[in-house]
Order: C-alpha cells, then sequence, then structure tokens
RNA sequence: CGGGGCGUGGCGCAGUCUGGUAGCGUAUCUGAAUGGGGUUCAGAGGGUCGGUGGUUCAAAUCCACUCGCCCCGACCA
C-alpha cells in the first residue's frame, strides 16, 4: 500500500477526551474515530489489526474443533422471555419494536439464539458434542461507557458455545476451549492470566477470565505468591483462619454506651478509641426478598458475590431503610447481631474475635465487649468478604498480591441453565430425554487490541507485536523527489509486495522527520529506510520499532527480503 | 440516576466574569526555498461560537429551556 493512497488521518495532538494510553494512541493513529458515546468506526488501520487478531482467533478455534457460524444481531422478544433474561437483563439489554409493534432486542450476546438454533437440530447424543462460534457485534446499552473501544456499547465479539451429552464432555470441551484461548493470546504476545472468576447466578462451576495485565485495567486480580492460584478480586478465597480455643473466662462485662450521631466505622473507632479491627459490622442485605444480616470485621469488605454464591439466592441488595427498622428496630447505622431478626451469617475472621463493638439495634447505642455465644448465637461461618493485599491464599497459604488486569476473555460452564429453560433436549443412550450441558467462550475483539496496545507502546506510539501489526515493514524513501532514492524504494516495494509481505511504502512528498514520527506512532515493526548517504554505498537500513535496533542490509531485493524473514520468524 | 466539567474553523485551546469588528497554535490549499527525527518564508481558504427561545440598540458573552460529550460515583447476566 502506499501511504498517500492510505485512508490514515494520524494526529500529533492528544484528543482531550482520551484517558488511557490504547485510546489515546488509537485515536492518534488513525485507527477508530468516534461516532458516538461508545460507538465507534474502524479506518482501514485499525479494521487490518482486527482482522489479524480474527485470523488468529478463527485459526485456533477451528483448530480446537469449533466451527465458524454468524447469527442475527436483531433478536425476537420471545426468545428471551423463553430464558427469563427479558425480565432479569436490565437496562444493558438495548430493546424495541418493529412496525408491527413486535418487540426485539439488539443482541448482546447469543445463548438464546444459539440454543434455539441447536435445539431445532440437534436430537441425539450421536450428533453432540457440537462447539459452534461467531465473531459478531454485540450490543450492550453501558450506563457508562469508557476508555474508547475498552468499554464501549457496540463492539465486536468472538463467541463460542458448546453442547455435550454428558458432564465429563462438557469438561473436555471447556479444556479445549481453555487450551484455545490460551494459545491465541500467547499468539498475540500478551502478557496473561487466566484466574478463576465468579460465575454469579448464571449457573456451572467454574469459570474461567483471561486478564491482560496492564495498570489501567479495570479489574483487580489476585495472586497468590507461593502457588498458581489466580483469581479475580470478586472470587479470590481466603484461608480460612485457625480457630483458637475462645476462653469464656476472658469475656468482659458487656456495657452498653451512647454513640450519638456515630455510624461509621470510622467514627465509631475515635468516638471509642478503638482500631476497626475490634469492631464487628453488620449489613443487612435482602436475599431474594428475605432479610440476611452479614457480619464482618471492621476493616473488612462485605463481597456480595460470595454472599450470593453462599446463600444461593438470585437477587441480594442491601436492605432498604424501612427493611433495616424492621429487621434491628432501629435506624440505618446501629445494626448489630444481638436480638436481630433476621438470618446472621458471618464471615471466617470473626472466629477469633471476642470482647468486638458492635451496634446496639438502638438508635445512638453501640455496644462494647460482645461476645458470641454469651451474646448472641451464631452457626454460620464462611468466606464472606472481599481480599486484601497479604490475606492468606485459600490454597497454600503463603500471602496474596494484586494486580490489575484487563479481561479480554472468559469462558464459563454454563451447565444446563438454557438447555432446561428452553428445552434444548436431545436422546440419550437409553432413549431418556436429557437437556445437553453446555458451555459459553467469549473475547472481545477490539478490547484485545486495546489491551494489546496498553502493553506496547511507548512515548512515540504503538509498538505492535509482529502477529497483530497491520503491516510488518514500511519503507521510507527520506525523500521523494530524489529519483534514486525513490526508485530504489518502488524496487524494494514492487518486489516485497509480490513476495507477500504486508508492506507500506511512504511515498509521501513530507520530510523525513514527519515521516518517521508517523511509522512510530502507527507501530510498524520494520522500517526501511531508503537514504541518500547509505544508497551511495549501495546499502539501506533497517530499523526495529521494537529494539530500536538499527542494521544495514545491502540494497538488493534478495537481500533485503532474507534479512526480513529472518527478522519476523524471530519476531512472531 | 447523583456529583463535577466541557461544547468557539479538522484537532488543541483563548475570548464569557465586565455584552460592542470572532482570535491563537496546529492542520489544510498555493508558491518558493529546504530535504535523515514533526523545516522556513510569503500568501489564501475555512467558524450558524451545540440548539431553541428570551433580555438588549447590540449576545460567543446575560437569562431560561434543551441536546451532546467527558470525568467521579451508583449500577452491571
Amino acid at each position: 500500500m502506499q501511504y498517500s493512497q492510505l485512508f490514515l488521518p494520524t494526529t500529533r495532538e492528544i484528543p482531550s477526551d482520551a484517558e488511557i494510553v490504547s485510546h489515546q494512541l488509537m485515536l492518534r493513529a488513525g485507527m477508530i474515530r468516534k461516532l458516538t458515546s461508545g460507538i465507534y468506526s474502524y479506518l482501514p488501520l485499525g479494521y487490518r489489526v482486527i482482522r489479524k487478531l480474527e485470523q488468529i482467533v478463527r485459526e485456533e478455534m477451528n483448530r480446537a474443533g469449533a466451527q465458524e457460524v454468524f447469527l442475527p444481531t436483531v433478536q425476537p422478544a420471545e426468545l428471551w422471555r423463553e430464558s427469563g433474561r427479558w425480565q432479569h437483563y436490565g437496562r444493558e439489554l438495548l430493546r424495541f419494536r418493529d412496525r408491527h409493534e413486535r418487540e426485539y432486542c439488539l443482541g448482546p450476546t447469543h445463548e438464546e439464539v444459539i440454543t434455539d438454533l441447536v435445539r431445532n437440530e440437534i436430537k441425539t447424543y450421536r450428533q453432540l458434542p457440537r462447539n459452534l462460534y461467531q465473531i459478531q457485534t454485540k450490543f450492550r446499552d453501558e450506563i457508562r461507557p469508557r476508555f474508547g473501544v475498552m468499554r464501549c456499547r457496540e463492539f465486536g465479539m468472538k463467541d463460542a458455545y458448546s453442547f455435550d451429552a454428558d458432564e465429563p464432555g462438557a469438561e473436555v470441551s471447556y479444556g479445549r476451549m481453555f487450551e484455545a484461548y490460551c494459545r491465541i493470546f500467547a499468539r498475540c504476545g500478551l502478557r496473561y492470566r487466566a484466574v478463576e472468576a465468579d460465575s454469579g447466578n448464571i449457573g456451572g462451576s467454574f469459570s474461567h477470565e483471561f486478564m491482560v495485565m496492564a495498570d489501567s485495567g479495570e479489574d483487580a486480580v489476585v495472586f497468590c505468591e507461593g502457588c498458581d492460584y489466580a483469581a479475580n478480586l470478586e472470587k479470590a478465597e481466603i484461608a480460612k483462619p485457625e480457630a483458637r480455643k475462645i476462653d469464656s473466662a476472658r469475656f468482659l462485662p458487656r456495657e452498653e454506651v451512647e454513640t450519638p450521631d456515630v455510624k461509621t466505622i470510622e467514627e465509631v473507632c475515635r468516638f471509642l478509641s478503638v482500631k476497626p479491627e475490634e469492631i464487628v459490622k453488620t449489613l443487612v442485605f435482602s436475599a431474594d426478598g428475605m432479610p440476611v444480616a452479614v457480619l464482618v470485621r471492621g476493616d473488612h469488605e462485605v463481597n456480595e458475590a460470595k454472599v450470593r454464591n453462599y446463600l444461593g439466592c438470585d437477587s441480594l441488595e442491601l436492605a432498604d431503610d424501612d427493611t433495616i427498622l424492621k429487621v434491628t428496630g432501629s435506624p440505618r447505622g446501629f445494626a448489630g447481631a444481638i436480638g436481630i431478626r433476621a438470618r446472621l451469617i458471618a464471615d471466617h475472621a470473626l472466629l477469633n474475635m471476642t470482647n468486638f463493638v458492635m451496634g446496639a439495634n438502638r438508635r445512638d447505642t453501640h455496644v462494647r465487649n460482645v461476645n458470641m455465644g454469651r451474646d448472641f448465637p451464631l452457626r454460620e461461618f464462611a468466606d464472606l468478604r472481599t481480599a486484601k493485599p497479604g490475606d492468606a491464599c485459600a490454597r497454600c497459604g503463603k500471602p496474596m498480591q494484586f494486580a490489575r488486569g484487563i479481561e479480554v476473555g472468559h469462558v464459563f460452564k454454563l451447565g444446563t441453565k438454557y438447555s432446561k429453560a428452553m428445552r434444548a433436549l436431545f436422546l440419550d443412550r437409553e432413549g431418556r430425554e436429557q437437556p445437553m450441558i453446555m458451555g459459553c467462550y467469549g473475547i472481545g475483539i477490539g478490547r484485545t487490541v486495546a489491551a494489546c496496545i496498553e502493553q506496547n507502546h511507548d512515548e512515540a506510539g504503538i509498538v505492535w507485536p509482529m502477529a497483530l501489526a497491520p503491516y510488518t515493514v514500511i519503507i521510507t524513501p527520506v525523500n521523494v523527489k530524489d529519483e534514486k532514492l525513490f526508485q530504489a524504494s518502488q524496487r524494494l516495494y514492487d518486489h516485497l509486495s509480490e513476495r507477500g509481505f504486508e508492506v507500506l511504502l511512504d511515498d509521501r512528498d513530507e520530510r523525513a522527520g514527519v515521516k518517521f514520527m508517523d511509522a512510530d506512532l502507527i507501530g510498524v515493526p520494520l522500517r526501511i529506510t531508503v537514504g541518500p548517504k547509505r544508497v551511495a554505498e549501495g546499502k539501506v537500513e533497517i530499523k526495529s520499532r521494537k529494539s530500536g535496533e538499527v542494521s544495514v542490509v545491502a540494497l538488493d531485493e534478495r537481500e533485503v527480503e532474507t534479512f526480513l524473514r529472518e527478522r519476523i520468524s524471530k519476531e512472531m
């Protein structure tokens, strides 16, 4: 491609509404332009990168035995009513009506459509397993899109769905996808981690997120120093502390204290001169409509995902003021375990607490020297809090570390959630009707590209890994008016293009500096500089974008080709 | 949805408080010189100041309404 013909608007200045590097660089390098909030157009350069990634994804999905399909983006409401998600999905689901007033949505994901397709065509275990995937545009009406294509409303996603006849088969399907994902992200040259994730109330036993490590990531990743345990912060399990024998002889007399208008942990600490570790927080939730009080240490945070999983409930939200009043008999801010009219569950950290402070279930009152057993009964202990740096790993007991990550892929075991709801059944060997066991597997295409830039850039711009680079080599004649230089460049360009290289010829009548800046900005891995001094010696320079290393190579098509081939294979 | 900020040539911004000829940088076009890391000089084109309504002799500027965008939070199968 000749640069002068390319629709590639690069900008020198940083667009004012871009916060993170990948967003800034994608705009500056002319890869994307915003149409409206959370909705982007890909320009030729950006789309080339997208297609590179899609190609890698296709190769690995096909290798793993999945077959490509292409499903509709407009989906009828009835399907979503069948799965129950028309009610539950919320406002992220963009709904609309057609001219006949029939209801539709734009697909934010495709479980319903694929399940409908498969249930109509697959009838027997003989036709299983199956894994179907597509690369397609999704629409999720995000409450707050941000960071360019990182969290946007319309985005490209690869989604695959597996259907198996039994649990062991589903395991195999899951494992295949897991492995394919590892290969994909490795081929893209990404530093990533597969972490255990919460599967939420989507059901199923297991879920992994593929996280690209980056400080700008929206997700917190927890990993163990001692073993290979790694998990999303939401999911990260904390080792149960060893329960010491509690000596009730040490219990101090319980004492109510007036704490006017003292509600938050900080206020209680200040007022009573205690540390947060000596306080027990009581949070009242409404779990499927039933009140549940969750006790955690003052310096800990309740993890709602863990509570939800422990209770096995569908909905969990902090109770409203009315419920709090009903359950505790006091306004918000003074809840405690003593005499509370709700199911009581406590985080493990409470196991070894004695003589602690908690709310008295009475306005402007707290209680000192509270002890479990003596002052209130408590049977249910579980891991209910969010991990903090240094917490002990549930697997090996070593301290856990924190890092930031970008979720680029997610593999899920769905189990029979959709196949049961939508009657995707097959006949097993014994002729019995069974629901298929499903898995779903997603990769955010645009997000992966953005994540790649987060990991591969410098002051001057993007530094593409060879596998995703929109062009692998750019030829820069230092002065196009110099016939000799230009012809030499043209000859190289013709030869390399013919030999299948993805090559860009910067034929613009610009100063060398401008061309160098643009080449660096758009991140082409290899640059051939055709300048007067070297050409006079019968040579050209080839510079690596990543290392900055400059090699001098004979100005000869074959020599250059050989050099490039070596370089490319080394960096692939 | 709550809080904050912004909307002025393609991009980045000043001007708004205190109403009075729409400006700067960059980009673009033409010409000339220059030609290995965003070159210099000369000239030119390009703006309903987000929109609507109001106040006023006069509105980018004041008032009301409205639309859009960004940030923080809430929310998020």
